[in-house]
DNA sequence: AGGCTCATGTAACCGGTTACATGATTAT
DNA sequence: ATAATCATGTAACCGGTTACATGAGCCT
């Protein structure tokens, strides 16, 4: 379980509502664990009852009232706990479709491979685009943090972009050695 | 839904058993996508369900009794209709639960996290180590196809290896930045 | 007798998705 | 009016995990 404990990691920055979760996610995280604000309502009701955050109305006359979670002492001793777990990234979770298809595409013309790939080679461009919005959205938050914090978020982020560019050059090479068969 | 797709997969290159299935698995695509052989057998009856699978039973005499799994022609269609099946790859499906260790380091000192990359490097190149098997065991495998189908299992496998590579390059350069902190 | 490979399952659980549902306030 | 943003949820479902359970036949 990591979207609860990064909803615990988020809290630890400040006080936030369901509805600043979200946003956060979308706009720091996403690439590599996208969050349904639906979910995060669901973690929050859930981490509520676990103690590791509280919560309290905010009214506000310009908007609709909200309500503001903060993190327990309980909870900062969870999210401090997950962190210093060892994780085996390798071994489980790596679930790719894409790549299923690719392994079971003898079946098929070299063609329709080679569209396959170079759609990929689309989206992946489509996604870098998207990314080099995070630095900006990261410095809208970043007024929260010390700039120590900021180099854990590059760091996250530079894994983003060497994956992506991995990607693009791996469909690259692929389709050229699909074209070879030709 | 994948694992079902790829198990039509594995069953349109030849006839085989839960068993079989679970082997193949985790001696090709178990890098990207881990399978539990329990679940394999509950994807089978599913599978049975749909009609998409049929089974008779082999009675062997030095090993026990198995169950044969043939690829009908109605699971043929559908394997091919998820082939040409446009895939998002990038919007979805993406969790890392170590990059979000990563993105909430700040709060922690540098030293934890760069034990926590070079666990990571650990193991990855305890991965690449396995990796180095998956061609043996695809050229176990590798008399039931032909050599155009193999060039597909190459390109999955080339992925598998640019991502292990691109994961220990930006590691190494991740507990570089790190020390320069210190 | 003990351990290995072969072989097949069931039950409880869980994290996450999809779809649906609602309502306040602000700006045009 | 109505669209956009702010704001919070529920219900049904589903793919997959974990743990458990069983048993045949072979080898030493």
């Amino acid at each position: 379980m990591s979207l609860s404990h990064s909803i615990l990691g988020f809290l630890s920055y400040q006080s936030m509502t369901g509805y600043d979760l979200a946003k956060a996610f979308s706009s720091s995280v996403r690439f590599f664990w996208y969050a349904q604000t639906s979910q995060i309502y669901l973690e929050l009701n859930k981490l509520e009852k676990k103690e590791f955050v509280t919560w309290e109305i905010i009214i506000q006359t310009e908007k609709p009232s909200k309500k503001l979670y903060s993190i327990t002492q309980k909870g900062k001793e969870e999210f401090f706990v997950w962190l210093s777990q060892e994780n085996d990234e390798f071994s489980k979770g790596n679930k790719n479709a894409f790549l299923m298809k690719v392994f079971f595409s003898g079946c098929r013309p070299p063609k329709e491979c080679i569209t396959m790939l170079s759609d990929f080679i689309n989206d992946c461009s489509h996604y870098q685009d998207e990314m080099q919005q995070i630095p900006d959205s990261i410095g809208h938050y970043g007024g929260l943090v010390d700039q120590e914090q900021k180099l854990y978020w590059q760091l996250s982020a530079d894994f983003g972009y060497s994956y992506i560019h991995m990607c693009i050059d791996w469909a690259r090479r692929s389709i050229k050695k699909l074209e070879e068969l030709t």
